[in-house]
DNA sequence: AGGAGTAATTTTGCATTCATTTTTTGTACT
DNA sequence: AGTACAAAAAATGAATGCAAAATTACTCCT
């Protein structure tokens, strides 16, 4: 407990694994990406304090550099910052989830608009080959793959808008939403997978027929649909029942 | 305030004003709110450096509290952080502002779909008070008049989205382009003064029909026609011409 | 004069220190 | 025992200190 970092100097965690060479020129920078993937990975519980002196001794640095990143994370929306008291995880309220449903399916529902105009062939027939993978794993009631190619269809769209501030836009809100999926253990039902699969099949009919105005809508109810599954979710947590395709 | 500062002490700015009573608990709170108009408002030029002893002194305080807010500022995409070189202002090239202009669509397109679901005849009403207020600067050739009240029947729709989360997002991007318009003297042609009109009636119409794709649509389209000609007027900068409505 | 090289100065990034505030612990009192 | 109060401990917020990097100023040379 005491332990006031005298001089040993002892990095406890690893020292930057940097999964994937992101962004990183500074101490304060390697620690926003580090501190958000672990709030975002659930290790603090919802509405819990955020132990700046700990997560000081584990990232072996001193106060400064991580509190610049918790105003960062704080202006991302992650956690809160409540006055000479700390740090917080951010609780989200089933108002705040279904106002971040609204605005990821705004957000699709314009990549979708911005993506019949830039869209190429080949770039829908990667999206088709997602789209057969995930009926795969479908039939094959694969959950976590289905969910997989699920997320990569709709990161296709986000990229095909050709659009970098809404890209960065879109992942901070699914940052958001993300800690929720760790922490709840959330799960679509299966039951919503027909239907969901019925309105990929329109997704992508839209697409190769380039219909903006069209796919925006269908993005959006899609996304809306899955809002109304998720917050049922949240209200009564688990329920893995069966369900024939 | 404590009176520690040694020797030079020199608070040149007046002391926080905040105006409007907005959020501001801490220092680094205000300093954040002071700062981030300061840089709206167009105070350093594209490009510059943001001098960081000069504003501590200005502000009357130290470099800590100033740095946080510059990380915030940063992660909003109003500045940009140099490893080892400081704050830049956030140039935005053009490609920038297209893509701001489309995300800000995007967010208004989504507003008005939502509100559809929400909004009450009071609140039509009120906008559409806006909308002959608006009207009327239009007539008088009274471009700032028009600029404003256009700019709450936006905020009115947006609000009436009943969704603080989507409300934050527009007022982050909203303050993104602000500092363009500041600094760029940024003006609507008057040609576009007649079609942005018939614009607005259509909005009002689908709004009062409470039709959501529809509206959906029409601002998207709205807003886009408004990035076209902020695009074109950014490249021949200063164009005042008359036009007849 | 112009430019390469170098020393002085400033700026930046982070660690450390200090004054407050909050939280916890301990103690006395009803 | 339970509560009210007070003291101790810990935390937070901000200022200051310090080493490394970048910028500027300067010198010397051709």
């Amino acid at each position: 407990m005491k332990s006031t970092i005298p001089d040993t100097g002892v990095p406890i965690a690893p020292p930057a694994t940097n999964g994937g060479d992101r962004e990183a020129a500074s101490l304060h920078g390697e620690i926003l990406l580090r501190l958000r993937d672990y709030v975002v990975e659930g290790h603090i519980p919802d509405g819990g304090r955020v132990p700046e002196r700990q997560l000081c001794e584990m990232f072996g640095i001193s106060r400064t550099p991580l509190r610049e990143a918790l105003k960062v994370l704080a202006a991302e929306g992650l956690i809160e910052l409540l006055p000479n008291r700390g740090a917080r995880i951010r609780q989200l309220s089933q108002r705040d989830l279904e106002e971040l449903f609204d605005v990821m399916a705004g957000l699709e529902s314009l990549a979708g608009r911005l993506a019949c105009e830039a869209i190429t062939d080949e770039e829908i027939t990667a999206i088709e080959q997602l789209h057969y993978e995930m009926y795969g794993h479908y039939l094959h009631r694969d959950m976590h793959g289905y969910f997989q190619a699920n997320q990569r269809i709709h990161e296709s769209i986000v990229a095909a808008a050709r659009n970098e501030t809404l890209k960065t836009a879109y992942a901070n809100f699914a940052g958001r939403i993300r800690r929720v999926r760790y922490s709840a253990n959330f799960a679509r039902k299966r039951q919503r997978w027909a239907e969901a699969m019925r309105e990929h099949e329109a997704i992508l009919d839209a697409l190769r027929r380039r219909a903006a105005s069209e796919l925006s809508d269908i993005l959006f109810q899609h996304l809306r649909n899955k809002r109304t599954a998720a917050i049922e979710h949240l209200a009564e947590p688990e329920q893995d029942a069966p369900a024939a395709p």
